[in-house]
DNA sequence: TCAAAAGTGTTCGTGCTACACCCATGC
DNA sequence: GCATGGGTGTAGCACGAACACTTTTGA
């Protein structure tokens, strides 16, 4: 180790991951039990340090799949989080970012097997360790107005979903109610979605007619 | 030094600031030449590692004074950059953030004296070290979409300003025009500023109405 | 009196909002 | 046949866009 980076080398670098998805008509987060104290019973979004060859994106990705078993979803880089005492076991820093689970779950490996796995709708959260209540509250904020003015939606619906089962992922996240029409004007008009000609069977209702996203890369677009 | 610091302390942490400025009617960048192989005579936004005791906000700050010379002005966390090879010296992660300067100087005090701290209009950027050219083009972008849903102007604007002065801001910096009453009918709708009910003595043409922010706190609006 | 920038209203079109009823299916 | 969500059109209004001339000053 040249002394230069020894003369320098104090923080260390972590990743945490804020993952939503949308269950039983609620957002919902992917919170882990903590052991070590002083947060013991405390819990976190999932969290790691980056490795010395490894991107922090990179970094992000890996602390998703490990904890999730989920690849290929939405990810993107939040805030950084570097207050100096944010972290009583030394000096970390955190490269906080978010996460987007499609409904259909997608299969979690780890969701249903442990119990210090745990999904919390927004609503009730319980204690948070570090400064992650900061982060997820940054994290929500940040979700909701790239609802506004994005395609991310397509990251946390399936890939096949009725025009009311988007406007539900809007008026859950953002927790208002659109008109109907309206709403399906709007988004019929932005061509982000296409008409699959398919209809939701075995309901006890009129079929929906299934649409899918023209793209699944994300696009600033003018929703609301 | 403990050893589970020991064992993951492998990346150091730094932050870089682009600051911009408008003068003469353009959009300007502060950058520093450098001499360090192998980036000898290309050039960077101000940047410096993070201390042990320092938060990384505090670290921008600090770096951002030590450079300029200037306090209170409007700085912003942007990104953080964190690929594995973007600096050939070692791991550094750079958390990145952006500065605005207002108009009228608040005197720099490094600017002029060395010929290695230069402005530089961000249409005739010089060679860029490190990953500085993607960061600049992240700043640049963040700057132009917060001028639509914010009122950060203010960081770019002295106390006092007219009309003009503040619509010749965003045509510089958005690179288009906008009618001149539309224009001063949006802004006074959204009562950001106020009539200072004092004019702009010594033109040769009619004197301008002066206004000042209400508040020179960033805060979210629409503004265009 | 001239040059230069400041200041000021109205018209037109369009895009958003509000609103209620019939339809298709499974049970 | 009934309960459940799916699907559809229009009218009024508010807001954004386009547009040209008069005013005030210093030189």
């Amino acid at each position: 180790m040249k002394t230069s980076q020894k003369k320098y080398k104090f923080a260390v670098i972590a990743t945490d991951v804020v993952i939503f998805t949308v269950q039983e008509n609620q957002l919902k987060i992917l919170l882990i039990k903590m052991k070590k104290h002083p947060y013991t019973n405390y819990w976190a979004a999932p969290g790691g340090l980056v490795k010395p060859a490894e991107s922090v994106d990179r970094a992000a990705q890996r602390n998703l799949v490990e904890k999730t078993g989920v690849r290929n979803v939405y990810l993107e880089q939040l805030y950084t989080f570097g207050k100096a005492e944010r972290d009583p076991f030394g000096r970390v820093v955190s490269v906080a970012y978010f996460a987007l689970i499609p409904s259909d779950g997608v299969k979690l490996q780890t969701t249903a097997e442990y119990g210090d796995v745990t999904w919390f709708p927004v609503g009730k959260l319980p204690k948070l360790a570090y400064d992650h209540e900061e982060i997820i509250k940054y994290a929500l904020n940040r979700l909701k107005a790239k609802l506004e003015y994005s395609n991310i939606v397509y990251g946390l619906l399936p890939k096949e979903f009725s025009l009311s089962d988007l406007q539900n992922m809007y008026e859950i996240i953002l927790g208002k109610k659109f008109d109907k029409r309206n709403f399906r004007k709007r988004i019929l008009s932005l061509n982000l979605i296409q008409r699959l000609r398919k209809k939701r069977r075995g309901v006890a209702n009129r079929p929906a007619e299934l649409y899918s996203f023209e793209s699944r890369k994300p696009r600033v677009v003018k929703v609301l």
